[in-house]
DNA sequence: TGTTTTCCATACGCTACCGTATGCACTCCA
DNA sequence: TGGAGTGCATACGGTAGCGTATGGAAAACA
């Protein structure tokens, strides 16, 4: 499906540094991962079963990443980056505007378009709770959220105490809604959830 | 560690019925498997490790259940019971101290005391995200559970739309936050935690 | 053009499971 | 006391998955 025969037509040949084709693959079977991570969890990261959906087998695998760890400890790291990438973006501050940054990120984790990256976020959470190396991850992705959304608060004109709370609040309710199963609570959804967001967001 | 030799000493012989030590062993199978599924989550239950951890072989196992997802069945349906007899103890309203008794629902859930039931909790909720029986569980139990907070805010004085957006932010919360890893983002954690469920919890 | 290096296929051994078949001890009961 | 049922052990076949070993095609290079 997204075979789009990644090799560099004319590779320059001013460089012979080994490795711009592996490092290419190695991104290749990552995103193949985080693919299979969003829909089956950790667990559904097999090395044949990611082989096969790259039209390749297990060979190949092998030849990128030492074994199955080195591709999860992969995986992991580009969900780190790309967090940490998305954060700095969804809470870039316009001075003034601090309450609609808010607003805005807590819509960003609850809209139903973003299915797949809320998919990931809890794929990746349950791994944490078995695996010390992705709980640092998350740790560290967790610490840099309720940083900047902190921040936000700060500016918004609360104290100290209180946009930590606030940014704790935020992400808790916000990764907790996409855990519960509560479509047939209430015929309006949307006005329970500007309620909620209202709630964490206004002082 | 619990093998307290489940044998009724003396069977009454009164009744033939050929099931009353069956059951209880299927509950001594079940037991073995929650503590399992709190530890490893539902990938953990494998039919061979549950029976060591029992101290027999699979040959028991499959006397008592037909097969593997005869026992996770069995798993969800009394994991179900228990949370329904939880919500009810626990919302149980004393007239006047509805307020007491959310704040009570949030510590439940929060205390590091009860590890164990929000590990449960968290297992069943990723189980549910890959099996529609578990999310069917799921379903019911949340919307059992928000109908009882519900009613606590409404007895609290609040809208019937407003009780039913902090009924909805209450577990969110609780949820969210047994899912995230914030342990360094203060060192007041107690305090903060007592600001989020004001802000769930007052007027 | 011959030789490396790159990249992948194939084949293998190994383990952990699932579910079935069968045997065996032990109890209950006529 | 011998037969029926109960509860579990043992042995088996089968699948899925990991990691290794080895070969081979094709490109890069000299």
């Amino acid at each position: 499906m997204e075979n789009m025969s990644v090799k560099p037509p004319a590779q320059s040949p001013r460089r012979k540094m080994a490795t711009p084709r592996t490092q290419l693959d190695r991104g290749h079977w990552i995103e193949g991962a985080i693919e299979v991570l969003a829909r089956e969890g950790v667990a559904g990261l097999r090395v044949e079963v990611l082989a096969k959906r790259c039209g390749v087998t297990k060979g190949s695998f092998y030849w990128h990443f030492k074994d199955r760890q080195d591709l999860l400890a992969a995986v992991l790291e580009h969900w780190r980056e790309g967090r940490i990438r998305d954060i700095e973006k969804i809470t870039a501050v316009s001075p003034g505007h601090e309450r609609e940054q808010l607003h805005f990120a807590i819509k960003v984790y609850g809209t139903s378009r973003n299915r797949k990256g809320v998919s990931i976020e809890l794929a990746v959470r349950d791994w944490a709770r078995h695996d010390p190396q992705a709980a640092a991850v998350v740790e560290a992705v967790d610490l840099y959220r309720l940083e900047c959304t902190r921040k936000l608060f700060v500016a918004a004109g609360m104290s100290d105490a209180e946009a930590k709370s606030r940014s704790l609040l935020l992400y808790a309710c916000v990764f907790g809604l996409s855990l519960m199963h509560y479509t047939h609570f209430d015929d309006h959804l949307d006005d329970l959830k500007q309620r909620i967001a209202d709630r964490i967001v206004s002082a």
